[in-house]
DNA sequence: TTCTTCTAATGATTTGAATCATATTATTTA
DNA sequence: TAAATAATATGATTCAAATCATTAGAAGAA
């Protein structure tokens, strides 16, 4: 487990900020940094929920989380992951609206809170910004309308396999470059592909059984890529 | 059918422009409108196709258009529609990515196109704008989690349903008050839900013996809205 | 450590919805 | 207007995947 108090380096001398941050000026940073929240979240704690109001800007110091939706009968549904370096929240900020999805820490976290004030004080003075926060609206929705079509037209199998992929594309590979960085349970996995966890179960068995990959435990070993994305039925 | 000629007014004298341009100068409006094509499209013809390069902002001045992506097999899903005033192919501009989806004209359509570098210079002098894309793309990815969500968990008559809805809510009802202003086939209606054809029409002859719509060939009357608002379990 | 509670694994059964097959209408368009 | 094509309608059949049920194993809590 991680170390619940470490030292977080202001927005300056973040190495995250590489990322969403990077056409940002020094001075710039200096004013989100100011005041900014650095908070601890454990494994399987909510950062936000779903409906709830925006007052700030998360950004993801070390961690994983995902984001799921709420449907039917209480059905889960992830809807995205955010991984280091990665802003939370942005959209429900921008929109003035409360968040459409429900923030989870799927191992222990360190995420920054930057004030609502602050935040859209920067995105005014720079246009660079509100062009990235374009780009990124952007890429998700483009994920978005992808996994939909996904869910309503590939089988199981496929959106298993596909699923992996995402997460392998998300998080990496452990040291030994081949085990998925990222634990979660079959149950999560399933609210990924819009599945039951007894299929998934069945399902990684099979793929297990095809040698594209191996369970060890909850740790999940991508053998046969190349196969992998043969059976995902995915282009691009 | 609509006349293939018509005076298209310029943007500046374009009733729409309240809905997207609302926000900009006349000197704003008047550089958009310069060299600006009109166009004239059939139904059924295609304005722009899925991996294509996006050269100019297509703005809706009369008529409907879906907005389609292709999955396994050819198969089509309806990610979205557009109708008056509404701006199509911005995303691929502002983010220089090919479409993302195809846009086909639902009826006869006629649609502006602004060209690419006016539309960019006007959205970096306007930064209103940018934060009103901003909050337009927000609006669809929430609209494309909440449409996967609901073709990962309901059931095909609950999709129909909320299809039927979605239609009514984006093109409303002809002037009696009650049949839904569009002409979709069965096999359109399947691509919004992500359902066979033969499933949609058996559901919606279920729909109509429950009474809560009624069929007039092509025309989809709603008779029992709060029922089928019920039926779709859907609760916004 | 033991007890309790999640999580994983498998088998058996059911079912919703796709697919296949074939009429019967509507719409085009020649 | 007739011929051709596309859309709608319905029945029969199949199948993928959900659900139900139970056991085994892992991980937290007391």
């Amino acid at each position: 487990m991680k170390k619940n108090t470490i030292e977080i380096p202001s927005c300056s001398n973040c190495g995250n900020s590489k990322e969403f941050f990077c056409n940002l000026s020094e001075s710039e940073k200096q004013l989100l940094s100011d005041k900014k929240g650095d908070n601890f979240y454990k494994k399987g704690q909510v950062i936000f929920y779903e409906g709830n109001h925006a007052n700030g800007l998360y950004c993801l110091y070390d961690g994983k989380v995902k984001l799921t939706k709420l449907g039917k009968d209480g059905k889960e549904q992830i809807v995205r992951f955010s991984k280091n370096g990665d802003i939370l929240g942005y959209r429900s900020l921008l929109s003035d609206e409360p968040y459409h999805a429900t923030a989870t820490a799927l191992e222990d976290s360190h995420i920054c809170m930057i004030s609502k004030e602050k935040f859209l004080q920067v995105v005014e003075q720079n246009t660079k910004l509100s062009l990235q926060v374009i780009q990124l609206l952007s890429k998700d929705l483009k994920g978005a309308e992808q996994h939909l079509i996904d869910i309503a037209q590939k089988t199981v199998k496929e959106r298993i396999a596909e699923s992996l992929i995402l997460l392998k594309n998300t998080f990496g590979y452990l040291a030994d470059g081949k085990t998925i960085n990222i634990n979660m349970t079959r149950s999560e996995i399933a609210d990924m592909a819009g599945t039951s966890t007894e299929s998934t179960i069945r399902t990684l068995a099979t793929l297990s059984d095809e040698n594209m990959i191996a369970l060890d435990g909850k740790n999940i070993i991508i053998s046969d890529l190349p196969n992998l994305i043969r059976c995902s039925n995915t282009y691009d």
